[in-house]
DNA sequence: ATGACCATGTAATCCGTTACATGATTCG
DNA sequence: CGAATCATGTAACGGATTACATGGTCAT
């Protein structure tokens, strides 16, 4: 019951199903995702309930944009949503099972590549959001003004996929070390 | 797709939809959660598919256990699934969202509540991991030969999380400076 | 006898993905 | 002329949560 609250805190500025997409692949990417098929849907169903109204506008390229902006209504749902605490759901790694249970396979040297695999993907989206982070980073460094607030939350929430990717691909050179270890210990007299 | 994967990982013996659901709480929690009220469900359509095929057990205390093991396809299925390579998903961490709309509200007293709440959370799942996954190091750090490959493969993924929480919770601290930081540059001349 | 734990499930609803369907404009 | 981008949606299916429904055993 996110996503609706998700779209809610992007709909700081009146936007149509189409710009919100951009908002998730350029801004929320490290902590959200969502397909159009489920966005279009979804914002008709919280103007149902009340939450969003829309309006058509006039496009130069393309069809006719359905723009939606909040209602009283909406901002109150999404105060109330900020003011549950934070929700720490139940997060599913999908690669951390794989992991485990490739112990049942018994082969270290392909859950060494599995590793190096999960690296290099980790890697990549690190690489990602490590520029924009920086930059920002920098400029409040310089001058703790520089930023407005809502470009500091901003600034707060890519620190923390920063610092959680650069942990995990800490985490899988240490993987792979262990995984040495554990072969030369096996080859010495295992 | 992926709950019927994680179950077949579990089921590396016969075991019973509640005796999963205990595999979840103790085992999984980490990486994967789910209920009763799916994992029945799931264990009756992969049985269908023939995943799994299932026998009645008489039980000591309460009714009787319908006990659930892999069919040869099942384990086939489920080496494919980890010669996949690593799924990372788009994961959704609904938090970090709300500390960045959270920026709306332009109140950093209310954010650094926010946070500390946060902290509080991940601190005491942060506790519950760290105990098994020290006893487990230790016993490797002394001879590299004391756990066997399961149980390796279970440090690595343990060691994932605590590595990653205590990241977290770095990070957390790091937020209460940088908004304290904010908060006096504001006082002086914002 | 009350509550915790054992043990299984169904039904309603909602959330999310994949695939399908359409059509205009702009740039190379 | 073809590909990318703009722009909106529906349909079918599958994954997940919440609530409902039942009943036995064991310890205090």
């Amino acid at each position: 019951m996110s996503l609706r609250h998700v779209l809610l805190g992007m709909l700081i500025e009146p936007a149509s199903g189409y710009d919100l997409r951009k908002s998730f692949e350029e801004g929320a990417r490290h902590f959200w995702s969502a397909r159009l098929s489920q966005i279009y849907p979804t914002l008709q169903g919280m103007e149902r309930v009340g939450w969003l109204r829309s309006r058509e506008e006039a496009s130069e390229k393309g069809p006719v944009r359905r723009v939606y902006e909040r209602t009283a209504e909406g901002t109150r749902a999404l105060y109330d949503w900020l003011s549950d605490g934070p929700v720490v759901g139940q997060e599913r790694f999908a690669y951390i099972g794989q992991l485990v249970f490739m112990g049942e396979l018994g082969d270290l040297d392909r859950t060494a590549e599995f590793i190096k695999k999960l690296r290099e993907r980790l890697e990549g989206t690190l690489a990602a959001l490590e520029g924009p982070a920086h930059l920002m980073r920098d400029a409040f460094e310089k001058d703790a003004n520089a930023l407005g607030v809502i470009e500091f939350h901003y600034l707060l929430s890519m620190e923390m996929g920063v610092r959680s990717l650069r942990a995990k691909v800490g985490w899988c050179e240490d993987c792979l070390d262990m995984i040495r270890e554990k072969q030369e210990a096996e080859a010495r007299h295992g």
